[in-house]
DNA sequence: GTCTATATACCGATAGAC
DNA sequence: GTCTATCGGTATATAGAC
């Protein structure tokens, strides 16, 4: 591995861990065991650091999405997996997803990439918006209103229960407050 | 007012709009128009003055919650509320609730803020509950399921508008959102 | 209660040698 | 690419005069 790509995931660890602000350079050396201008080497400033984390996150969530969404057999399990996605990012209840963890920093974070996370946020709601839409036409989740009503709620739920669940360092809070809407889903057939 | 109640007012809005990390006794001192040595008269560290923060906003919450309760006609007019509560306090877009300000930031704060923070959390949620339990009664919302799992959804939900709001800096995110939710409430009779 | 002055620590970032 | 050394800025917090 490059050490672009280990700072990187150290970052990436430590931002959804600590926040964005409560990590520093410092930290990043010492988790990488080089030098504080040398990781300057690598991302000039913090601006460039968040920006290239955001970029990468994007991609790769996005990618796993589509990835979901073609192997699912129902919009319903499809939606099953983007709660376990967002579950499990929360890991003991120590760590949040990166957006949220941005969102929750907009202080500190320069104008670039907080676009960037705005278009993250778009993304996901529009692929929220598919599957809502996919269920009007299986049947898979019960009582779909407007999708894109739809999309906007659950997002916002998620990114809520998460930011619950981590503040109270207990996981459980976010089965919980997902739990009711769970239940719409309608697993049936394949898994 | 006296300079404490001052402080705290200050305290308060700068927590909301920039965070609890991105304000300092500076900023403070600016802001009142005295020293930053003569804020630690007053609040002699910072943790004192974020435990001191989330005492006066409970207190001040959960009185109008109880006020609203015994204001309205049917739990779906408290609901209403509650949302309009929330929103208002997002301003145009660039401001949080001091819960969602504090959750943001776990790191920073101390044990002792956080866990008046949780305590907050119970108390609203309760509130949520027993207001679903109420229209079980009167009938005013559609569909109510189990009043916990309805209050924990919709706690989660309102914070999380919060924050996707507050990030875009829009707030109408929020009002989307939830609009599903608010589909659900029957006003009816009274207001 | 408020002030000036200061202590101590850490931050992001840069210069320049190797 | 990585290093040592350092700059300028800001943070929380304290000492002691008034």
């Amino acid at each position: 591995m490059t050490m672009r790509a280990d700072l990187l995931n150290h970052a990436e660890t430590l931002a959804r861990t600590r926040g964005i602000d409560a990590f520093s350079y410092a930290d990043l050396a010492a988790a990488t065991g080089i030098r504080k201008a040398s990781v300057h080497y690598h991302f000039a400033t913090k601006a460039d650091l968040t920006l290239a984390l955001i970029e990468d996150y994007s991609t790769r969530i996005v990618e796993t999405l589509d990835h979901m969404k073609d192997q699912s057999a129902n919009a319903a399990s499809a939606l099953a997996g983007f709660l376990s996605l967002y579950r499990n990012a929360l890991g003991d209840g120590d760590s949040l997803c990166l957006c949220v963890a941005f969102s929750a920093s907009t202080d500190s974070l320069p104008a670039t990439t907080l676009a960037r996370v705005e278009t993250f946020r778009h993304d996901v709601t529009d692929w929220l918006a598919g599957q809502f839409q996919r269920a009007r036409e299986d049947g898979s989740i019960r009582e779909v209103t407007d999708p894109r009503k739809e999309a906007a709620a659950l997002f916002a739920l998620v990114e809520g229960a998460q930011l619950v669940a981590r503040a109270a360092r207990n996981s459980d809070r976010f089965t919980d407050a997902v739990s009711q809407f769970s239940d719409r889903l309608i697993m049936g057939v394949t898994q």
